[in-house]
DNA sequence: CTGAAAGCGCTTACAG
DNA sequence: CTGAAAGCGCTTACAG
């Protein structure tokens, strides 16, 4: 095991290749101007003595700093796994690293950690919103000028850029797929109305069947958080309130999985007594039982286009702000089926 | 929106307050003695201008700092989310912050991921090793005595600590449990020789068949990386290749996922045809089709567990080598059932 | 209990 | 193309 050695400097390199630590400076950043035999004098020291540059020191100086600050509701939910390798793998291609921080619905966990990592010197910032947060929830950052993207869930009338999925699409999409399947009673299950995602995808779903002439009184909407114990206890709910209805749209997959097994705690499957869509159609979806319709939001590539979006603010990109909604897509399978008789 | 102010730093909160830098810093670190009525003063010059403290300040100063690097395989397998999640949440208690980045079986990115969470000046590291690590290749972080732990996976004669699970009894509690169900031939599907996870799970599998007679011939070894697409071709293959078995046993849940798929495609139903065992019990598990029967690995507590070690190593804890391995636990569903006749 | 000053390891004008 | 020196925002002996 080698020996813990002191910490080799700039200003050791510069002695050992005989240059000054300006030109050790310009040598590894690529700037100034720097003969070729000096560059090479400069790695070969470098790799003598072991040197490992120190980031921290760079952004005292400089004020710029590679880490991007990722605040999400929680890494566990494979949609947030699926955009964080993405976007990780977006990112360090560029030399960029991400602290995570998980923020659930807590708005004062939101506001804490984005104190925490501007304290860390984050060079900008990536959040899926609480909800209820509003433009002055994320407005310390602008105020140390480091830019903000907001993906998956939208700050309306806000400067924020935005990436994440047409949400109301979304709601519309698993309406339509119901009606097909000739449905006339409905039930949707989790989404906060005060989170962009819940409202729009739950309106989506809602306007649809009411544009198709469905009344107020053949739908039932269960609202609450994107988990598996919500899912799970209103399936059950509705199951012991006697609600009549033959299809079911779960705001994500993972509601869609407790209600799944809320459904058959009361003797209710999925895909025989009913039809039930969830939504972000996570990679395991195609082997549930019974195989999940599902709509497809693409995490991988929010993660990816939040990484350009970000990559490019901190690069000074100063145009005004940058909004994408992906276009999702509804895939059939096995847990949707038409009414018949 | 606020205007971009001109950074708040402990000169401005200390001409504001009247004292000194130092009673500013030792007042916000609660070092040295500070009157109470000077704490107030100091902490209402803060508010009133903003401060957020700078740790890449502190950190340049100090050589302390509040950043702990984790390097994963891949953060989209559910298993490292709910690992990541967990180690997140004791971490943040603690006032740290986790860098990631997926290092997948590449150990030349490892590497380069090691030197870079070190450059960006983290207190500590987690890594989940990859395959054919050597305890050289983990070395730099202790030249720059920067305590590693690893997980999940254990360098053999090393000085690393290491959490996770008792791989060698995942094999054998999924073999007792075939062995239970009266099978007599076996398909090992999945993880790496040169991982000790890959290499321990499938000795106590096999290990466990021979004691109990089974003779070589009539078990299967599909060796490879812990990926869906991998579990779907290695079972393709079996298939094709007339292979005979009735027990198939997966090095994880994700490869499980990808086999049954594979399995499927060729007409083989698990549940009917097969009995398959997975590994981690992921939380979707139990309404797969069929529900999947899993050795639990306990990600949660691995997480927990690593957060731990690591903020004790960072605090000064110079005590021998610490190993936990936890005993798994198979939880029986519906993919598997006793051979009849 | 408080203040003045040095120094962590870089980068960057500036002068040569 | 290169070197000497200042300074980023903290913390920490040290002197009072």
């Amino acid at each position: 095991m080698a020996k813990h050695r002191q910490k080799v400097t700039v200003s050791d390199i510069a002695k050992r290749a005989g240059v000054s630590t300006a030109t050790v400076s310009n040598s590894m950043n690529g700037t100034g101007r720097v003969s070729e035999t000096t560059r090479v004098k400069v790695k070969q020291a470098m790799d003598e003595l072991g040197f490992v540059r120190d980031y921290t020191a760079a952004k005292l100086r400089t004020g710029r700093s590679r880490l991007v600050g990722v605040l999400v509701q929680d890494i566990a939910n494979p949609f947030y796994g699926e955009f964080s390798a993405s976007f990780e793998a977006a990112l360090s291609q560029e030399g960029y690293l991400p602290i995570i921080a998980n923020i659930g619905e807590n708005k004062e966990r939101q506001s804490a950690m984005i104190a925490e990592v501007i304290a860390h010197g984050v060079a900008g910032i990536i959040v899926s919103p609480s909800s209820n947060t509003e433009v002055d929830d994320l407005e310390r950052a602008f105020a140390h000028e480091i830019p903000v993207v907001t993906f998956v869930r939208e700050i309306e009338n806000s400067d924020f850029d935005f990436v994440g999925i047409d949400d109301y699409r979304c709601g519309e999409l698993a309406a339509k797929q119901f009606l097909k399947d000739s449905h006339s009673q409905f039930a949707v299950i989790g989404g906060l109305e005060s989170s962009s995602t819940g409202r729009l995808r739950a309106k989506g779903f809602v306007d649809t069947l009411h544009k198709a002439g469905i009344p107020d009184h053949c739908i039932v909407v269960k609202q609450g958080p994107q988990s598996r114990g919500f899912g799970r206890e209103s399936a059950v709910d509705l199951v012991d309130a006697h609600t009549t209805f033959t299809a079911v749209f779960c705001h994500n997959d993972i509601v869609a999985m407790g209600a799944t097994a809320g459904f058959l705690s009361r003797g209710r499957v999925i895909g025989e007594d009913l039809s039930l869509i969830g939504c972000d159609n996570l990679p395991e979806a195609c082997i549930w039982n019974p195989p999940l319709t599902s709509v497809e939001t693409f995490s991988r590539f929010v993660g990816k286009i939040a990484a350009d979006i970000i990559i490019s603010r901190i690069n000074g990109d100063k145009s005004k702000r940058r909004t994408v909604r992906l276009k999702p897509e509804l895939i059939e399978r096995q847990s949707t089926f038409p009414v018949t008789g």
